[in-house]
RNA sequence: GGUGUGGUAGUUCAGUUGGUUAGAAUACCUGCCUGUCACGCAGGGGGUCGCGGGUUCGAGUCCCGUCCAUACCGCCA
């Protein structure tokens, strides 16, 4: 036996008793006669004295490194100075037998809660990251987390049921992950982006209920919160409509917020704002709802009302407005006006006004608007004395909209609106079917192809296919998209017809998925679901700002796995075995 | 594919207008210290300034290229 207790349980009414502990060397303090040395593990640290009494331990404890792991033999004691900052800092373990079970490197940076290790270095050596508290928090939490979700799911007749890693590969949608067949030269697998057309195949197979913790794969470009693989909580439900669907993972929701963060959401359903409506108002399909600061449009207040071409000429004009912000200099107002016109918001420019303690307006454009249409401004706004209103505008209405987003979200974060341990649920509903492409001179599915039509939209397929609302609705936290999912198209034809205005002739569509459409023509009940991200929801939980630091072993922004050095090479050998001759560019 | 930021001791960083032997903190090593808990005190070792080229009497510093990291845009049905 290598242990009788873990570092984190011994507490004052263990007093008295001998105890094995076992772990890492978290630090060391040498007194001269006496050391007194930290002992971690996953459960917590642990005093361990070595005093005069045996000399010969000492000396033995003085030779202990940082992160070297021992076996400590002693008896728990009452602590002559208590430390009320640790919870077993009411006692220690005096050592009467020392055993150092392996040594240690130093490691490369502190294991502590604020580390001075770069992230580089900590991605390096992560199994090293790992032990500290706050990464192996976030990993508790992940933990938690699916535990609660399949309780909850199993408690609502859900069924885990595990699809394959290895399928097809669909060139709609993301890039695949794609895997040569040894067997099948010349062939490839794909890795899932999702298990999408698997869980319907469920649907069809009549299971009801389904649900999977579940990896996918999708090869494109890297962000703080994303990863070429990543895990989504994967659902899927027969014979029921949207409102079903939202119903019971809305349950889930609350449950989670309650068992996994000790948030009560209450009662109330979440809002379900339509997409257009959110698009008017926020400029965005996933609003961050934990403040207001919704947009304005000014074109009726503003335009012909002076000599003023960039408002006259614009076919949007929107503003938002500032609380208590009159007060910014001139510099700070540059600053925000940078930051509209930086290549990532790409605005052309930014008009100011503020609302002077006497009630007057003194704006960016004073020289072309009298103080009347100023006013009118200010009531449009419903601004206050101290406040400062921003406007945007310009030709295309929807780019100044994400814009206008932009620059809501930073206010929103410099007036502190944007608390980590506040949380703005909603659905954001109706989104439409398709979005044209300029590039390719098509549309795509802005869901994915098997997503059906609201019911009172299902008859413009065949006139006005742009003008289809989808039966489909994203899960929004605090300005992130946490899941989505959609009502899926259970009918063949209509199925066939979609695929049609997405430009696929009948011979593609039945290459790509004529599994899926020959199963729905064996009796597909109507069927739904939605997908969450796991890892987004876990780093909304822990207040992450990276999904990366709840996700054990991340990739970093170029796809590596900086500690196995993957991907590498094979030899080839490997690649002869699999008919695979690489052309690479010349260096 | 693009834009911004960064790369200097094991680590996190500073390094002025281009100028003597590149610094600090921390970590590490040695010694002292019986109640520490970020222990303290004294001393010590530790550098291909990412890499390559250029300008210059002289480059950590300026220029060009390149690699790596990171945030974002494109992309992510």
């Amino acid at each position: 036996m290598y242990r009788s207790n873990n570092c984190g349980e011994l507490r004052i009414a263990h007093v008295g008793q001998e105890v094995t502990l076992a772990g890492w060397v978290q630090r060391t303090r040498k007194m001269g006669a006496m050391t007194f040395v930290d002992l971690r593990d996953r459960y917590g640290i642990t005093q361990l004295v070595f005093n005069e009494e045996n000399k010969e331990l000492v000396e033995q404890a003085n030779k202990l490194g940082r992160e070297f792991v021992i076996q400590a033999t002693g008896i728990v004691n009452e602590r002559y100075s208590k430390n009320s900052g640790m919870p077993t800092g009411d006692i220690e373990v005096l050592v009467t037998k020392l055993v150092v079970l392996n040594e240690s490197l130093t490691p490369p940076f502190t294991i502590e809660e604020n580390t001075d290790g770069g992230d580089d270095l900590r991605m390096k050596y992560r199994y090293l990251d790992l032990r500290r508290d706050t990464v192996r928090r976030n990993m508790e939490l992940r933990h938690q987390m699916c535990l609660e979700v399949r309780r909850f799911l199993d408690q609502k007749g859900f069924l885990e049921v595990e699809t394959p890693c290895l399928i097809g590969s669909t060139p709609e949608g993301a890039r695949d992950f794609i895997v040569p067949s040894r067997m099948n030269p010349g062939q490839f697998y794909a890795l899932p982006q999702s298990p999408q057309t698997l869980k319907q195949l469920l649907m069809v197979a009549g299971f009801d209920r389904y649900f999977q913790i579940v990896k996918c794969f999708r090869d494109e470009d890297l962000r703080a919160d994303r990863q070429p693989e990543f895990t989504q909580i994967d659902c899927e439900m027969s014979f029921v409509e949207q409102d079903d669907v939202i119903g019971t993972f809305e349950e889930m929701t609350k449950y989670l917020f309650k068992t996994v963060r000790g948030v009560d959401l209450g009662e109330t359903p979440f809002l379900r704002l339509p997409w257009a409506e959110a698009m008017r108002r926020f400029g965005s399909d996933k609003p961050d709802m934990r403040f207001g600061m919704e947009f304005v449009e000014l074109a009726e207040t503003l335009q012909g009302k002076a000599d003023f071409a960039v408002f006259n000429d614009a076919a949007y004009i929107g503003g938002i407005c500032a609380k208590g912000c009159a007060s910014y200099t001139r510099k700070q107002i540059d600053e925000l006006t940078n930051f509209v016109k930086s290549p990532q918001v790409g605005a052309s420019g930014l008009v100011y006004a503020r609302v002077e303690e006497d009630g007057t307006v003194k704006s960016s454009v004073d020289k072309f608007y009298s103080q009347e249409v100023l006013q009118e401004l200010k009531t449009a706004m419903d601004a206050e004395a101290g406040d400062l209103i921003l406007i945007l505008c310009g030709a295309n209405a929807m780019k100044v909209r994400k814009q206008l987003c932009e620059l809501r979200l930073l206010m929103g974060s410099r007036l502190g609106l944007r608390d980590k341990n506040k949380f703005a649920l909603l659905w954001v509903v109706d989104f439409p079917m398709f979005e044209w492409s300029e590039e390719d001179q098509r549309l795509y599915a802005m869901h994915h192809p098997f997503t059906a039509p609201r019911p009172e939209d299902a008859d413009l397929i065949d006139t006005a296919p742009e003008k289809m609302r989808a039966n489909a609705y994203d899960m929004v936290c605090n300005g992130v998209e946490v899941g989505g999912g959609s009502i899926r198209i259970f009918d063949a034809v209509l199925q066939a017809k979609i695929f049609k205005v997405l430009g696929f002739t009948p011979e593609q569509a039945e290459a790509q998925f004529g599994f899926l459409m020959n199963a729905f023509k064996y009796g597909a009940p109507p069927h739904g679901g939605l997908a969450y991200g796991l890892d987004r929801w876990v780093s909304i939980f822990a207040g992450l700002d990276s999904i990366r630091d709840c996700i054990a072993f991340p990739k970093n922004n170029s796809g590596r796995d900086v500690m196995l050095d993957a991907p590498s090479n094979v030899t080839p050998e490997q690649l002869s075995e699999l008919n695979i001759a690489l052309n690479l560019p010349k260096a």
